[in-house]
DNA sequence: CAAATTCAATTACACACGTAAACGTTGCCC
DNA sequence: GGGCAACGTTTACGTGTGTAATTGAATTTG
C-alpha cells in the first residue's frame, strides 16, 4: 500500500478519529493546511481507489474511515527506511540520535 | 536536496567508492540492477542537475563523485522519518522494534 | 581521412503526485 | 415542483520519477 506524503496527512486525520464526513476532515485540516476543499476530496479519492479507507454511505453522504492500522503503515514505513538506509539494522539507527 | 528512490541507488554506489566513471557505475549496478546502461547514465544526469554529485572531466570521459555526505542524507531522511511518524521522538520509534 | 565506436546530453513517454476546478446527481426549500 | 445547495466524481494540468532510446560530439581504428 503506497500512500504519498499528501494523502498520509489526510490519513492521519481518520487514524485520529473515525469514521468522519469528508466536511469533518476538511475542518479538521482547516487550520493546519492550506488546501482547497477541492485537494482534500482529491485525496480521499485516491486513498478510496486504493484501498487505504473505506467508505460507508450516509444518507447523500460518506462517512470515511482508515482501511488499515495507523501501527502497520508506520511499521512498513520505518522497515523500509531501516532497510534502505541501515541495511536493515537498527543500532546503527539508534546510534544515529 | 531532494533524492529519489531510484537516484539514491545510483548514489550508494558512489558513496562505496569514488570518484567512478559511468561506466564502473554502471558496473557496480549490474548484478543487483535490472537497469539498462542509458537509465543509468540519466539518473546520474539528473543527480548531478541536482547538485547531489560532482562530475571532473577526464578526458573525454567524466569521474563522478559525492556532492554531499551519505551521513548528512542519512541524518536529513531519519528525521524526516521520525517527524512525520514519531512526533520527532527517537524513544517511540525504537519502542516500534 | 572516413567509418565505426563511445560518451554524455537531449528527448521521450507513461504514470504518480500536488493542487484544484468543473461536472453531475441528489436532496432540501420556497 | 423548480431552483439552489451540497456532495461525490471526473477532468485538468504542471512537475517529478522510472525507464529508456536518440542524438550529437569526440575519439579510435582501419
Amino acid at each position: 500500500m503506497q500512500i504519498s506524503e499528501a494523502e498520509s496527512v489526510v490519513m492521519e486525520v481518520l487514524w485520529q478519529r473515525s469514521p468522519q464526513t469528508s466536511e469533518e476532515v476538511v475542518a479538521a485540516l482547516g487550520h493546519r493546511q492550506e488546501w482547497q476543499e477541492a485537494t482534500i476530496k482529491t485525496l480521499l479519492n485516491r486513498l478510496l481507489n486504493k484501498g487505504a479507507i473505506e467508505a460507508q454511505k450516509d444518507g447523500r453522504r460518506y462517512l470515511y474511515r482508515p482501511a488499515l492500522r495507523r501501527e502497520d503503515w508506520v511499521m512498513g514505513e520505518s522497515e523500509s527506511l531501516l532497510a534502505r538506509l541501515f541495511d536493515g539494522r537498527v543500532a546503527p539507527l539508534v546510534a544515529h540520535f
